[in-house]
Parts: structure tokens; C-alpha cells; sequence
DNA sequence: CTCCTTTATGTTTACGTAAACATATTATAC
DNA sequence: GTATAATATGTTTACGTAAACATAAAGGAG
């Protein structure tokens, strides 16, 4: 493979003069940049960014680290963020670096993948709610951005995540269900080790809360947003004595799941249960019923932090978070009493 | 961040010794070997990639090239394969560079990725068939796999290609139908200029014509892998003088598409329609009525696929190709007649 | 106790790039 | 025409790592 050397050699002029070129520097006579530059095709010559990197100390490449547990990587959740993520990089020309983080080998040391592969910046997705390996790269300055996951708990203004409004989008969520006539609500609820899980059960909560009704402790069932897990769930809640009339679920698999152990009772999708979701995720609205759910803006969240990071990375300056708004979805699955 | 020269200092040894230590070298003393150990945990140590490339010309990376085009890279179908990918990077210890290849500026130039990034090989996933940019990298000997699009119409047995048993599959799908009593089935067929899209079509042809079933072009619509393109080919389709009494498509989004087309129109799936998908994505299971489809082991696929590449890598060989089986999975969305 | 091997360690060099510095040539000012 | 600036180019050094080579000390054989 050529390497500048080679280049200047064949155009008979110091590498210096190439990297010049190809940075495109000024103070290089337009005749000898064609000469180089004909080298440089006749080469095929690219430049190296191993040592380009090991120069100028950065990749142009961010590490994404995404969670691996099966479930999460595989929903198309996770795919429309990824998609987000990939087209501002390639707008600003970075590299994505992937490191997919197994949740069963307990902590990610993210310092390691920063300092290893030399990426400039790094985005994390969905890291756990109480993650002592953040706060490591918050002291060492490792430029990076939460998404999805906004660590509301941790209050370390130093953290600058993108996020759905989770609490707000689960509140318009239970209070549509309320606004229809129902008072017995059920949630399946997220993980709780997971932001998001942790504030879609505080916004159902807060907003019972807000409308008189007191929470019943058997109607908070803990899922792990899978399609299994919602149908079990559902089958314990159909078991009660005092079942709900409406359940909220946490992610829309959940719902989905949940809507196939009613109807495999041989009850109904609104008719006997309603059901919401979150997430709006394209088989919401191929679901039977049709899914009302909590629609985010998965890919722009994707977008934006990217955008965010990148621009901590380029001006070296703390950006703010950022919320992004969420939008019922008004389908199928839910009937009015 | 600490160098190599910052650990020896503090241990008060050579940085040789450290990176004796660091790539388990024999030849270092014990006491040395835990004095290096020491001043390595102390300062937070990582060895650089980027150096150690330089020095050995590798980087344990493998570059993984996506086609972006929004519904592809956005399907579920793209993120299992891409999780068997994941997996066995991880198990081999090579990091993901994920190169997003936008289709819109026409060919993608794997050289310049390769050499620019110095990733090990790569992995393409889902080129075009006519690929005149993958003889450049064959000819190069640069390490690399085509994951999902086999190339058989170029028959280079250099090209190492890791895809389903797509002309099989689709035989298979088409062979129920007839066997289900249908005789007037039409093909929503994906992508002429993708090798999976190519090859269904190809299957579905073959089948009829080995029952001596002639096909009609009118029975052959072209869509592009989309929900929505599956839902107008469909209505083209009801459209017709003569009616198809099922239809095989390419791919579920397409399958559920079709679904809903015929839904819309008043009409039933599978009473008036029997249709068949091809993938098995998770939404399959679903979608109202489930969705009897061609299942493909796809997280199989992508680990197969890199386990290839890393051999490659490694033992500088040319590994075979591998074919990997379909199979129907009856649900009901098919009607015996 | 000398010679030779083994073990432990240090030094030089190279990978590809670009900043910093150095030099040569040309242009401009007075 | 000399001094000064601007332009074009080359040379040295550094980034972090590890192979290759070099050396020193210790252990073993005769």
C-alpha cells in the first residue's frame, strides 16, 4: 500500500510537499500540486489515518456504544437511533466505531474503548441508571453523550444526554386513558435499571397521582420491555380479582405481547382491555388492534446527539441536554368508557 | 493519557520491558512483570491501537459496510444479522468500524475504506449485484466477505460470500402454494439490482415452470423491499382482470403490506388471498393473520459470515462459501383450496 | 574458573503522518 | 541594488508501539 513517501518519490518531490497537497495546504505551486496529485492516482495512494491519528491525536471516528442484551439491540427501536447516529456522522465525515457492551460482564469500562481506539468523542447508549463508570470519564474529560438514558438520577450537569421526554410522553399516555373513563390502570413497567423504564413508571404514577387516583401496588408488574415478558405479565394481571380495565405498557413489544395474552383469554383488544404502548415502532401500527402509543422521535434523537457530540468534540465546549417532545399516537386499542 | 514511556518511567524499567509485559512476552521477571502491572493500573494504561497498528500493519478491526438506503438499513431483518456480526467480533476480539455506504453517490470505493482506516477486512453486506468496485478489492487481496447478496451471476470463486438458500426458499414458498391447490400466483419481487431480490425471483419462476404452471408478467411486480411498496403492488394486483389467488412476496415488510392492502379492499387474507413472505422477522408472528413466511437463520448468517472473514484474516486462506438453509414456517395466511 | 547458554533487560529503528523549523528562491519596497 | 517580505520547498522531530538487534548478568558444563 502507498504511503506519502511513495508518492512523493514518484512525483520526485519531498513527502512533505504531498501532505501539503493533500491537506491542502497553501504555498504549494499549482504545478507541482498536479504532479502530486497525478501520483496520487496513478497510486492509488490514501492516506493513513493510523498515522494521521497517532499525529495530529484525533481519529475523526466516535465509539458507539450500544447495549447488547439481545432484546434491546434487536428492536427496531434501537435500529432507527443507529440510523440517526450513522447520518450525522457521515455528514460530518466521521467513523463510527461500534462496541457492542455486554451487559454480562457488569460494567463497561468505557476509558478503555475511548483510550484504546483513539476515538474522538463517544456516544453511549442506554447505559445503566447507575453507572460509576460515567462518572470515571466525567473527571477524566472523555468527551461524550448519553442517548437515551438521561441519568436524571444522577444530576451531573457535566452529563449532557439526548432523551424522549419519558415522563411526559408515559403522563399524556395515562392521562389519555383516564380523559377515556378508566380508573383501574395497569403498567407493565421497564427495567429499572434502565432510565427510561424508571421515568415511563414515574410519569404513569405521578399522573394517577395528580388525578386522585391512589396506585395499587399488584397493578405495577416489572417487565424487560421483551414481547415475552408483556404477555406473561398481562396473563398475571387477567388473574387478579380486581383486574384493570387499561394497561400502559413501557415499550410497545410489551403492549404487543400483551394484547396477544388477552385475546388468547379469549377477551378483547379494546373491548374488555385497553392497551398503550411507547415507542411507536413500525409494528404498532400493523398490530391487531392497531397500537395507540407514545410516538418519539427515534431517529432525530439519534441525529442530535451525534450533532451534540461532535461539536463538544469540535469546540470543546459543554453543550446542553437535550429532551426531545413525544406524541400520542391515537390507533385501536383503546376503548372509552 | 499514559504511553508505554510514562509506565516504564514510573516503574523504573525500559518501556521495551512494558511492552514485554502488555503482549505477555516471556523473558521478564516476575517481580518486574508485578512492578509493570502496578505502575500500569496506576496511571490507567491502555496500549494505543493506533501505534501498535502502525507497528504491525493490523488493527484487529474489521470494517462492516451497510447499504444505508433508509429501508434496508432500518429493518430488523439488517439489525439480526448485524447482531451475529456483533457476536462474533466480540468473541474474536476485533473491533466494528461501520462504514454506512450511501447508495446515492453510486459506487462505494472499498479500497479507500480498507486503506484509509486500515481495518483487517471487510465485511459488505448487501452490495449490488454488478459490483465493479469488488474486482478492484479481489485483485487488491484485500480480505473480505459479502454477507447477504452472493454475486452468482459473477461467478468469481474468490468472491467468499456468506447468503441464505434464497432460489430454495423461494421454491419452497412457491411449491406450497401450488400444493396448497393454487395455480394463479403472482410475485411481488424485490430489487433486480440486489442479489437476494434476483434470486427469489428466480425461484419463483423456476417452481412455476417446474409445474408446468406458465407465468404471467402481469403476475410480476417490482417493489423495493417497503410496507408501503408491498401495499400498491398488491392493489395492482387486485386490479387485474384475473385475479391472483396468492401471492409470494419477496420479503414480509412487503407480505404485510400486501396484507393490508387486501384488508383495505373489503377483502380477506387468506379467504379471497393467500400470501407468503420471505425473512421471518419478528413482526411476522404478528401481523393479522400471522404471516406464513420463509424463515432464515439471519443472526447465523452475519456470525457465520465475520467467523469467515477472521479466518481469512488469520490463516491467509480462501475459505468456502456457505449457503445457509431456509425454511417454511406454516402460519395462516394461506388458504388451501 | 573459563566458556557457553539462557534469561533479563535496554537501544535502535520503523510504521505513516504532520507540526515546527530551516532553507532556498522569487517578488516587492525603497 | 540592497533589504525585506513572501512563496515554495525540504529536514527534523514527534506521536505510541513492537520487531530486531545489542548487551549485561546469571546459571550450567567441562
Amino acid at each position: 500500500m502507498a504511503s506519502q513517501r511513495d508518492v512523493a518519490k514518484k512525483a520526485g518531490v519531498s513527502f512533505m510537499t504531498v501532505s501539503r497537497v493533500i491537506n491542502k495546504k497553501i504555498n504549494v505551486d499549482e504545478n507541482t500540486r498536479q504532479k502530486v496529485l497525478k501520483a496520487i492516482r496513478e497510486l492509488g495512494y490514501y492516506p493513513n489515518v493510523l498515522g494521521r491519528g497517532l499525529n495530529r491525536n484525533k481519529t475523526e471516528a466516535i465509539g458507539v456504544v450500544i447495549p447488547t442484551c439481545s432484546h434491546l439491540f434487536s428492536t427496531q427501536y434501537y435500529l432507527e437511533l443507529l440510523r440517526g447516529v450513522e447520518q450525522y456522522c457521515a455528514i460530518a465525515g466521521y467513523g463510527m466505531l461500534l462496541y457492542p457492551a455486554r451487559d454480562d460482564s457488569g460494567m463497561i469500562d468505557y476509558q478503555k474503548l475511548y483510550q484504546e481506539r483513539r476515538v474522538d468523542g463517544m456516544l453511549i447508549i442506554a447505559p445503566p441508571v447507575k453507572d460509576d463508570q460515567l462518572k470515571i470519564i466525567v473527571k477524566k474529560k472523555v468527551p461524550f453523550v448519553v442517548l437515551d438514558g438521561h441519568q436524571a438520577g444522577s444530576s451531573d450537569k457535566r452529563i449532557v444526554f439526548v432523551d424522549a421526554d419519558n415522563r411526559g410522553g408515559a403522563s399524556e399516555a395515562v392521562q389519555y386513558l383516564i380523559d377515556q373513563g378508566h380508573k383501574k390502570i395497569a403498567h407493565i413497567a421497564g427495567w429499572k435499571t434502565v432510565a427510561n423504564g424508571r421515568d415511563r413508571l414515574f410519569g404513569y404514577k405521578s399522573t394517577l397521582k395528580k388525578n386522585g387516583i391512589s396506585h395499587k401496588d399488584d397493578y405495577i408488574r416489572e417487565g424487560d420491555f421483551t414481547e415475552i415478558t408483556g404477555y406473561y405479565k398481562m396473563k398475571d394481571l387477567l388473574g387478579l380479582k380486581d383486574r384493570p380495565t387499561a394497561v400502559f405498557a413501557a415499550n410497545d413489544l410489551m403492549a404487543i405481547g400483551a394484547i396477544r395474552a388477552v385475546q388468547e383469554t379469549g377477551l378483547g383488544v379494546p373491548g374488555d382491555i385497553s392497551i398503550v404502548g411507547f415507542d411507536d415502532i413500525p409494528s404498532a401500527k400493523y398490530s391487531n388492534p392497531p397500537l395507540t402509543t407514545v410516538h418519539q422521535m427515534t431517529f432525530q434523537m439519534g441525529f442530535e446527539a451525534v450533532k451534540l457530540l461532535i461539536e463538544n468534540i469540535l469546540q470543546d465546549k459543554w453543550a446542553e441536554s437535550r429532551v426531545m417532545e413525544t406524541k400520542l399516537v391515537v390507533r385501536e386499542s383503546v376503548k372509552s368508557l
